[in-house]
DNA sequence: GATACCATTTTGGGATACCAAACCGGTATA
DNA sequence: TATACCGGTTTGGTATCCCAAAATGGTATC
């Protein structure tokens, strides 16, 4: 494994796990030692990084990217063009055991499940869901887009009923796509993103006094 | 400007002007004596360029991606989705006077424009339709699958007829566009995707063999 | 003539040195 | 007290150097 990828791994990991909060500075110097890389690779990462949206520039230096609320927003909507376009390809062509492989990932989610686990699957639901399509670039726009909610949904209050309300509205997606009733998943998959997100939105705008006094960065623009 | 976004800049539209063909390798230090930078912001273009899809790594090397037609295929399905979210948004909340600017980028292209006006206006078409979503997802979605697509376009071989009903579709587009009619505009442009893929995918896999002869890799899959 | 093998060269990955510009602290002045 | 200015420090941008691995080409062998 090359330094550039050991950087861009840990250092993705340290951002999505918030142990470097939105919208705080980096240095290139403090990577390179906190990683004991050269400065070499830790260019390449953070422009690596840069693409997908989890740092960014600000003037000269480096910045984490802030929790974004109209960003939020704007993912959602991007969301609903590529999930719905994905889950209708899946139900056209997808196999009713790949469906169930990610039926079992929604089954590994008990009462005991930590909740770094429920959160990781609650986002491969989306991401694995979207590769039965077959189709590369819709993949990738679903994972990359999960990727950019993962800080958000992590920091959302959510009670254990919006969680099963969630894992309901994931099962009857997936029963849908078995039945290759595509207009259906559609209109499941569809409210449940818009409804995810209104959730997601009004949480983060309620809690944003007390993100910002953990240092957490929390724009509305 | 940097040196990187110089070497960045400059490779780019290499690429996309086919002075470099597709498939053809790349050394750093080939282009390091091109560009007469180093290889530090040459190496941080190389990776900008191979989040586009532009370049790619071939073992451990560089190479120039090929042109791929089951790429162009899924990227068609991917530019419906995305596309088709976006002008729903734009009939939505578009002003009239932004329709009209992209009417006259159509309109600015006659008898005597240089085959590349046409190649960009074409694509630009496209691109500012989707800016006008005010969705920033949904655009850089679009501009970067039109990025991708550019070179097959430009080697597509395209008879004046088949421009003409192209513009045409354009102008239906936007004319529904204006009137806020989002399912019509939804519809035309979704048509208008998928025909000028096919178009574009037959064109290219009869001149395969003439495509190889220039040198450029067109690969099937 | 084909092929296996070895020396040489080339190449990408990484480390480091240097520079100019931005940043920061302190001081002097109004 | 507020502010403008100045010098030292930090930081990102770039060039260059080193290294190991891969590619290359020539040669000996079958």
């Amino acid at each position: 494994m090359s330094q550039m990828h050991n950087v861009e791994r840990q250092l993705r990991e340290m951002i999505l796990g918030l142990e470097i909060g939105p919208g705080e500075k980096l240095t290139e110097r403090w990577i390179e030692g906190r990683f004991g890389a050269s400065r070499t690779p830790v260019r390449a990462a953070l422009l690596r990084l840069e693409t997908e949206g989890l740092v960014g520039r600000d003037g000269r230096g480096w910045t984490v990217s802030p929790i974004n609320l109209a960003e939020l927003e704007q993912i959602a909507v991007y969301r609903e063009a590529v999930e719905v376009a994905a889950v209708r390809l899946t139900c056209i062509h997808a196999e009713s055991s790949a469906i169930d492989i990610i039926e079992a990932m929604l089954d590994s989610c008990d009462e005991n499940t930590p909740r770094e686990e429920w959160h990781r699957v609650g986002m491969d639901f989306h991401i694995e869901l979207a590769r039965l399509s077959g189709n590369e670039f819709l993949f990738r726009a679903v994972r990359d887009a999960m990727t950019r909610l993962s800080r958000a949904r992590w920091l959302e209050v959510r009670d254990e009923a919006a969680l099963g309300r969630a894992w309901a509205e994931h099962r009857a997606i997936l029963a849908a796509a078995r039945l290759g009733e595509a207009d259906e998943a559609a209109r499941l998959l569809s409210a449940h993103i818009v409804g995810s997100r209104d959730r997601l939105v009004t949480s983060l705008a309620n809690d944003r006094r007390g993100l910002r006094a953990r240092g957490f960065a929390v724009v509305a623009a």
